[in-house]
DNA sequence: ATAATAGTTTAGCAATGACTTGACTATTGA
DNA sequence: TCAATAGTCAAGTCATTGCTAAACTATTAT
């Protein structure tokens, strides 16, 4: 119930070049607002849009001491979408070796590779 | 340089809630474009809509015979974003191993884990 | 031949999303 | 104390996107 809400936030997170960009960077070490913002022609508070973003679904956490707020990856935060990748690949496996199962037992009901709903 | 444009096609892609039910649908096997529709509440053009979309990134494929068109999944599909997770976690893995042997070697130059741009 | 089925295409609308500007707060260095 | 730095917040603008409705084509069933 939870997670199906988080998976569709970190889709639509990363469905932004900035954004993925952004986690690109994290994932080499954590960085500040102002350094994050750097590489971009846009101004910061775009850039601090886009971290909010990335932290409200979990990709990464932050915290200010003083007047720099530092951001880094949350190693948790792609679980999710990486799990469903891998669940969508097992079950298209799986289906392959039903199938594989049924063309090496030659007698049976054969056909049908196709389940209408 | 294919590759680049074609993760963003796939995230974005993704990030919507109908076409990640339709690829969850296709995991389990073929489908007609009707049959995609059926369980959803729009129109069977929105659905079309969709399907282009994934057909674009490469994340299925179809063809058509008579009247009516046949998507299945394209196995490969998948593989770019996969990737992309993977690198992220490589990296980041990477990272902590650098930080854990620096915490092991009590001496040398101890400290400073971000990398300032 | 007619009608029903299956899908395609286009134009348009309403909502969302990415960005900017400008005003503002809080911290730090001179 | 004054000024620069680092970030935050709130409107407002512009483009994109998801959807519908309607008109159309092609295939299959009666």
């Amino acid at each position: 119930m939870l997670n199906l809400h988080a998976i569709d936030a970190t889709f639509r997170a990363l469905a932004e070049p900035t954004r993925r960009a952004i986690v690109e960077r994290l994932s080499l070490g954590p960085a500040s607002v102002s350094d994050l913002a750097r590489p971009f022609d846009m101004s910061l508070a775009a850039v601090v849009q886009h971290l909010q973003v990335l932290e409200e679904c979990g990709l990464i956490r932050s915290e200010k001491q003083g007047r720099v707020r530092t951001c880094r990856i949350d190693p948790a935060g792609l679980g999710g979408i990486a799990d469903w990748v891998a669940e969508r690949r097992s079950l298209m496996e799986r289906r392959f070796d039903r199938l594989a199962a049924i063309l090496a037992e030659p007698d049976e009901t054969p056909p049908d590779e196709t389940p209408q709903t």
